[in-house]
DNA sequence: GCTAAGCTATTGTTGAACAATCCCACAAGA
DNA sequence: TCTTGTGGGATTGTTCAACAATAGCTTAGC
C-alpha cells in the first residue's frame, strides 16, 4: 500500500482518543462477565424470581459453561446485591423485606436530589435527557405498555442523577436500580406500580425547566416517599 | 449439663438478635472471600502498590489458595474498583488519575451531605461516634501517628455518613474510602496529607452541636475541595 | 411426636489439562 | 534506522474430574 501517512498524524486529533474509549466496548470480555449479564437480565424481567435457588449443576448445564465459570459469575452478582450466598447451601434470588426497599428508597433521595441541584449547571444534553425519558413514558403509557413505562421511569430518575456528572453516581444509581427491580417483582400491576408518578416526573422537568430547583425536589421526596410506601404496604400484604 | 434453661428465654430480648447480626462476622465465609479481605488489605496499605500485577500462580502460591479461588476473590476486588482486569493480561492493582479523584470527591460531598442534613434527627449515639473519631484524631496526632491520623480522619467522615442510619449508603461510603486510599498512596506525607484538615473535622462538630448545619455543610465543602485539589496536585507532579 | 443416626445431593476447593492470547526477542525487509 | 513478520515462552481463560465438608432428608428407635 503506497499511501504510508503517519495515522496519528493524518487524522484529526480526538478521533484515536475516541477510538481507545471504544476499546472497551468491543467484545473483549470473558464468559464469566456475560453469564453474569445473562443472569442479571433474566433476574431483572423475574425469569428467576425472588428466591430461586441457583443451582450450579442446573445453571452450568444450561449456559454450557463449567462450575467454575459459574462461580466467579455469582460473585458479581453477590456484589450487586441480586443474590445471596449462603455459606454450604448455594445462592439464591435476593428476597426483599421492606426494611431494603425503605433503604434503597433513602439512597435515591441522596443521589436523585444531588442531581437535582446540579441541574441549574448542568450540560443542556442531560436536561436534554430528561425531556426525552418523560416523554417515551406518556407514550408508552398512551400506547398501554406499562412494563415500559416503568423502564422509562427508571431512566428518567437515572437521568436525574446524571445530571451531576458523576460516573460513580451514574454506575451506582444503575446498580441501585437493578436491585430495585426485584422488588418491582413483587407488585401484582405494573400499571398500577407506575402510572401514578407519570404526572409528578412531568411536574419535575417543568419546573426544573422553570428554575424553580426547589419545587421540584418537593415534588421529588413526595414521588419517592409515596412510591417507597406503596411497595412496602404491597409487599407485608404478599407476605402475610 | 444439666442447665437445660432455654436461651431464647433467659436472655435480654434483644441479645439473639444482635449475636444474629454478629453471625456474618465470624467464620462461615469461604476462601474466596477470605483473600478478597486479604488482598484489599494489603493494597490498602500500599503493600501491593497501584500498577502492581497479580499473577495468579504466584498469589495462588505465595496464599495457599488454588487459581480458581484466587480468580473468585478477584471478582470481588474488581467490583470494588481496587484492582482492573485486563482482559488475557490479568489483574493489576488499580491506578487512579485526577479524574477519578475528582469523582471520588464528588461521591463524598453528596454522600456527607446527606449525613450532615439527617444530624438535627440522628440518633445521639451516632453524634457520639463524630465526636469520638475526632478526638481520636487530635490524639494521634498530639503522639505523631499520622497513619493512624489519617485512618481517624476517615473515621470521622464515615461518621458523617452514618448519621444517615442507612446500612446501603454506610456499605458504600466504606468502598469508596478503600478507593481513595489507592490516592493516598501516591502523597508523599501522610502529615501533610491529613494534619491541614484536623480543625476543620473539629469545626464541623462543633457546628453541629451548635445546631448550625448550613455552616458546617460550609465547612465540609471547603474542606472537600481543599483536599480533592491538594492530592489531584500531587498526582499530576508526581505524573510528570 | 420427637430425637438421633445415616444417606444423598450439593457445595467448597483443589489440581491438572489444554487452547487462546499476549509479550518479547530476533530476524528480514524498506 | 525504522518498521514489519515470526517464533517461543509465559500467562490467562476455561473446563473437567476428584474429594472433603456440609445441609437436608429419611429412617429407625423410643
Amino acid at each position: 500500500m503506497g499511501q504510508d501517512v503517519d495515522l496519528a498524524r493524518s487524522v484529526a486529533d480526538d478521533t484515536l482518543g475516541r477510538l481507545a474509549a471504544d476499546r472497551d466496548l468491543l467484545g473483549r470480555s470473558g464468559t464469566a462477565q456475560r453469564v453474569a449479564e445473562v443472569l442479571r437480565d433474566r433476574i431483572a424481567e423475574g425469569a428467576l424470581p425472588p428466591g430461586t435457588r441457583l443451582s450450579e449443576q442446573a445453571l452450568g448445564a444450561a449456559l454450557g459453561v463449567s462450575r467454575n465459570t459459574l462461580r466467579e459469575a455469582f460473585r458479581s452478582l453477590v456484589d450487586g446485591r441480586l443474590v445471596v450466598h449462603e455459606m454450604n447451601r448455594g445462592v439464591f434470588v435476593r428476597m426483599l423485606d421492606p426494611d431494603d426497599v425503605t433503604d434503597i428508597y433513602a439512597v435515591r433521595r441522596a443521589l436523585e436530589d444531588t442531581g437535582l441541584r446540579a441541574a441549574a449547571t448542568a450540560d443542556p444534553e442531560r436536561l436534554a435527557a430528561l425531556h426525552t425519558a418523560v416523554a417515551g413514558g406518556e407514550a408508552a403509557a398512551d400506547a398501554g405498555d406499562w412494563p415500559e413505562v416503568g423502564t422509562a421511569d427508571l431512566r428518567f430518575h437515572r437521568a436525574l442523577v446524571a445530571l451531576a456528572g458523576s460516573p460513580r453516581l451514574d454506575e451506582y444509581m444503575t446498580r441501585l436500580i437493578a436491585e430495585l427491580r426485584l422488588a418491582f417483582l413483587a407488585m401484582p400491576s405494573a400499571r398500577a406500580l407506575h402510572e401514578p408518578f407519570l404526572r409528578r416526573n412531568r411536574r419535575i422537568v417543568d419546573l426544573l425547566a422553570a428554575g424553580d430547583t426547589p419545587g421540584a425536589a418537593l415534588v421529588l421526596e413526595r414521588y419517592l416517599d409515596d412510591a417507597c410506601e406503596m411497595i412496602c404496604t404491597a409487599m407485608r400484604m404478599d407476605g402475610a
